[in-house]
DNA sequence: TACAAATGTCAAACATATTTGACATTTTAT
DNA sequence: ATAAAATGTCAAATATGTTTGACATTTGTA
């Protein structure tokens, strides 16, 4: 699975750690979501998604190996 | 966090196991999360969501203490 | 009623997510 | 060039998700 937080952030322009206050986790978190190197929960990423205004599709991603 | 796995289900006329087996994972996995005994990973609420051809946030609901 | 299918649940094991603290590296602004 | 801010990363600890197998309970149907 992939993700856009990257992007998001940009076009907010919001760091890390503003994102992780956010939605009320470390900062670590979300720079290893980030990072793709493991998978939020559903809550997580509901709260990141509704952050950006998106719905979770648009910054969760599937992939073919999912 | 609430769901509509149920209902969903119920409109598709599928079992526990037929979606467990649409989405890969275990019987008791779709049990345990349509039970609200845990949050799936955002994979496997993205794969859900997409049997029942909905949006993650029609099938998952973030609630007050998430 | 009785049988089959579906659902609920338990325990144990294993896999993965999340946190904390710390430090290195990169980027941004002065 | 320098300092500050932001990001990357590591290790250890804890929490949570997922699987398997098994069995109990409920629901639907003949």
């Amino acid at each position: 699975m992939k993700n856009n937080i990257r992007i998001e952030r940009a076009i907010k322009n919001i760091t890390q750690a503003d994102l992780a206050d956010q939605v009320g986790v470390s900062r670590q978190t979300i720079n290893t979501i980030e990072s793709n190197k493991y998978v939020p929960s559903t809550v997580l990423a509901l709260k990141i998604a509704r952050i950006f205004g998106k719905c979770v599709e648009e910054v969760f991603i599937l992939e073919e190996e999912d």
